[in-house]
DNA sequence: CCGCGGGCCTGAGAGC
DNA sequence: TGCTCTCAGGCCCGCG
């Protein structure tokens, strides 16, 4: 499910819930996500005040007042959902009281006014770790992430210093996190798109402007841009089962305009080529020969 | 340095 | 209805 848009919606749902309030248990239903939980994990967490929730790449980072950091990725199925305390914000819904435990909720944490925000994830991809909060950038998991793309926008000389002597394809430069971070594989395929290039070409052949402004580091630096806004102004993309922390689906799936469109005509105005997938790196590409060149 | 394949998991959907 | 097969939004590792 989740990439860059998907996880910032997931942080605009939950800051309203958890902000100011104080962690008052955690519960661990299994002993593992991807990795086990650390051991010191709860104590770590319990009886912590919320400070703020950050994002880097596809990581939220909730801030805690100890100092430390609860970091969470989502992996392919992981998302978290808020469940107020039953009365608070619904005095007619009192029945529902007794907490529902759907399959995969793996862990649950109860917060001072009696929301619970709970992380639910099928097919545990997904992981979650406590760490100083000072040392984040020099984490294993965090230090080598490149670029955040929206923060400040992407520009062409920031594409220019990444993708300078690289004989990898465009497709795969845009995935790998260490150069620019929280891209995946849905909106990889649609910023290409957008911006008129082959998911082929080698990310270091691209120019830096082009006569009529197509097909450079400049329309591609805005392509990706403009596709992760629209993407977290709809609320990311739902495909199985992603919602945001609120509960309500993104809508961005509807503005695909070639991931998992195969066999579809090319939307691009003017052109009469169709949608193709290829597996590239091991990961499906959707693309329009026509106009991506 | 690079691309590729496999592995980690479960569930949905297609095809028979 | 039910089986089997393929595929999925991420990421890491090892191989050649």
């Amino acid at each position: 499910m989740p990439e860059l848009p998907e996880v910032e919606t997931t942080r605009r749902g939950l800051l309203p819930a958890m902000v100011g309030k104080t962690i008052a248990a955690v519960a661990l239903n299994r002993s593992n996500l991807r990795f086990p939980f650390q051991r010191d994990f709860r104590a770590r967490l319990e009886s912590q005040r919320i400070e703020g929730i950050d994002r880097r790449a596809k990581y939220l980072i909730v801030r805690l007042s100890s100092g430390d950091a609860l970091v969470a990725h989502l992996g392919m199925s992981g998302s978290f959902r808020v469940e107020s305390a039953a009365g608070a914000l619904a005095p007619d819904r009192l029945y529902r009281t007794i907490p529902r435990t759907a399959a995969h909720d793996h862990v649950v944490f109860r917060l001072s006014d009696g929301t619970r925000v709970i992380y639910n994830d099928p097919r545990r991809f997904g992981f979650m770790f406590v760490a100083e909060g000072d040392a984040l950038d020099r984490h294993p998991r965090m230090c080598g992430i490149g670029l955040e793309p929206l923060d400040p926008p992407l520009d062409p000389e920031s594409l220019a210093f990444l993708f300078d002597g690289t004989s990898t394809s465009l497709k795969t430069a845009l995935l790998d996190q260490k150069r620019i971070a929280g891209l995946g594989n849905i909106y990889v395929c649609e910023a290409l798109h957008r911006a008129g290039l082959s998911p082929f070409r080698t990310a270091g052949s691209i120019a830096t402007k082009d006569r009529d402004g197509k097909r450079s580091r400049a329309h591609l630096a805005s392509a990706i841009t403009a596709v992760l806004v629209d993407a977290i102004d709809a609320g990311g993309s739902s495909l199985r089962d992603f919602s945001g922390a609120d509960g309500r689906p993104g809508y961005f799936q509807h503005s695909f305009r070639v991931y998992d469109r195969e066999g579809a005509a090319c939307s691009r105005r003017g052109c009469t080529g169709s949608i193709e997938r290829v597996v590239q790196s091991g990961r499906s590409t959707f693309f329009c020969a026509r106009c991506q060149k």
